[in-house]
DNA sequence: CCCTCCCGTGTAATCGATTACATGAGGGTA
DNA sequence: TACCCTCATGTAATCGATTACACGGGAGGG
């Protein structure tokens, strides 16, 4: 593969002039970067982004870690960050933790490796000492979605408190009254927020939310059956299931079918975090909806403000209600 | 950030010996290698790829062009693809070319940039020239799912054919006759196979195929839409309609919808490409599932075999028909 | 005519690792 | 004792770019 030095030699020029004509210096002649330019096409030139960033110490990569790919969920934030990172000149490393912290570890020491310029993380529950040391070290990190209590990294992430309350009443008003949450981790930032949110809003309406209609899973759809599974077992069940994300929610509509159940009749449902075929299940699911692709343009922008020196601030975004018919005679909007 | 030299410092020895540590020479005394390490530790230390790369001409990272994230086939294509590589110590750097060709040329050009080991691409409809430079110079390609007629690079895809035979064998037990394909633009390896093989099984099985029953679109949302207003717009409408791929199958289904039209006894429906919620529908979907994990898998270990010297040569997977009930009253398997 | 300044270009150090080759200590053998 | 071999380690070149600094020539001013 040809090198800056084939390229000189041929163009009859030193390798200070190639790179400069590269970099789009303003002080080589007209003259003399055509000459280059027809060189590298007939070399099939192709710089070596590698050895450039040894000397330059950047590589203009951004690696980002979620959870699961298969999430629709990280999907989308994926794409947000790769979109955003690509218009600002950026290539984006995606590792999948799979939800597990030791995966998480492998992917931050990885990505460290190559020198990525930021970080962005949807950390897992557990504070790791990698991630630890690595913001103490300085490195540019930025938490999406999730937090990591008491450490000064700055966050991008939704807070679905006001949807949740909204939801709540929307439920209230259908008549429903014994409601019930399967959600995630409460070591996760976003499984705390979401149950806190439901226990509050549930005081606040007068709802009858019993101890055992709050279950906490894995965010993961088997642990959304099972729950589902133990709510449905219960000598007098709930009216209402709320999944805490798209998976659970998934998870309790193949118990709920499993059964024979009917949606709403007999056990109405509603899932945080919206999904494009909710829409189209039978009937289409209430869902609160979380701005997915802002999310993920946003964390590119704390990040690259970090990495150019501007101060980087946290930013929380709201979540929106889209009522369906899978908790009752809603209003019908897709 | 510590060098390797700060390392050879404070352990007392030199940049070499560091080095075969790394790298599991066995050639060094264990006292040395303990030495070496602690002195790891103290420091912090974090090998540099970059400048290991820029030495040893490997990256021990593949590039991987997909169409769409946002598709749950190439969700999961990736997740594969990144399981497998990384089984392998190798990193995956995705790139999404959203079904354009422009696009995925930018990626073939930063990748190639980044000097990966190795290349995955689903190719777009074109041949572009980029690629076709790439092929002829020899850098490692493999293309996924789709293939370019005419280009000597190995590819690993899913022949769609005998399960399309199968599907228009159920739809004729079921009854039905006037049948109906929306399916990708015919310059796409998949689209013109899906088509032939839909029109050859429709022959066989004395089906009737209207030449106005065969629609071709994008493999997006929107044409599926669009292209199942038009099937449903003829005087005589088709009984069943196939889609191409999932995006296209729940256009049609929101058209379906739309027109308040029951499936299956108004419009049957079936798709090629299975999902994870299409068993979760209203009725559940029939389908033809593809083994996406393992045609991810497989590209891997082509590339990396061609990486390795060994011969490597393309690959055929096949795909198997999964009855539900949008065609009427199959065998009930989800 | 000479001095300066600027413009275009070249020389060479540098980034942080790997690795071929050199070196020196120690042990075994004749 | 002399020789050779092995083992552990060190020295220095190298990968392909960037860039500070040097330099030569031409223009412009006095």
């Amino acid at each position: 593969m040809a090198r800056i030095k084939d390229v000189a030699v041929r163009a009859g020029v030193s390798v200070a002039t190639v790179s400069r004509v590269l970099n789009a210096s303003p002080s080589v002649s007209e003259e003399t970067r055509n000459r280059v330019y027809t060189a590298m096409t007939e070399l099939n030139y192709v710089p070596n982004a590698v050895a450039r960033s040894l000397r330059t110490e950047a590589t203009r990569t951004l690696g980002l870690i979620i959870g699961d790919i298969l999430n629709p969920f990280f999907a989308e934030l994926a794409r947000a960050v790769e979109d955003t990172a690509r218009k600002a000149g950026y290539t984006v490393v995606i590792g999948n933790a799979d939800e597990r912290a030791e995966e998480q570890d492998h992917y931050v020491r990885t990505l460290i490796e190559q020198r990525v310029d930021g970080l962005l993380i949807c950390p897992t529950a557990e504070v790791t000492p990698l991630v630890e040391q690595a913001a103490a070290t300085g490195d540019p990190l930025v938490f999406i979605d999730r937090v990591l209590p008491g450490m000064d990294v700055p966050s991008v992430r939704v807070d679905g408190t006001d949807a949740i309350g909204e939801l709540v009443g929307h439920l209230k008003t259908l008549g429903h009254r014994r409601v019930a949450l399967i959600s995630g981790p409460l070591r996760l930032s976003t499984g705390r927020e979401r149950t806190d949110a439901f226990v509050k809003a549930a005081a606040e309406h007068g709802m009858e939310l019993r101890p055992e209609y709050i279950q906490s899973g894995d965010f993961q759809l088997a642990s959304g059956r099972a729950l589902t599974a133990r709510l449905l077992d219960l000598p007098e069940p709930p009216e209402v299931i709320f999944g805490g994300d798209n998976l659970m929610t998934l998870g309790a509509l193949d118990e709920i079918r499993a059964r024979g159940l009917r949606i709403p009749e007999d056990v109405a449902l509603a899932s945080f975090d919206d999904v494009p075929w909710f829409p189209h299940m039978n009937p289409p699911i209430t869902a609160i909806s979380q701005p997915v692709a802002e999310l993920g343009a946003r964390a590119v922008r704390v990040i690259l403000d970090r990495l150019h020196g501007r101060p980087a601030g946290s930013v929380v975004l709201p979540a929106v209600l889209v009522p369906r018919q899978s908790c009752g005679e809603g209003r019908n909007v897709s």
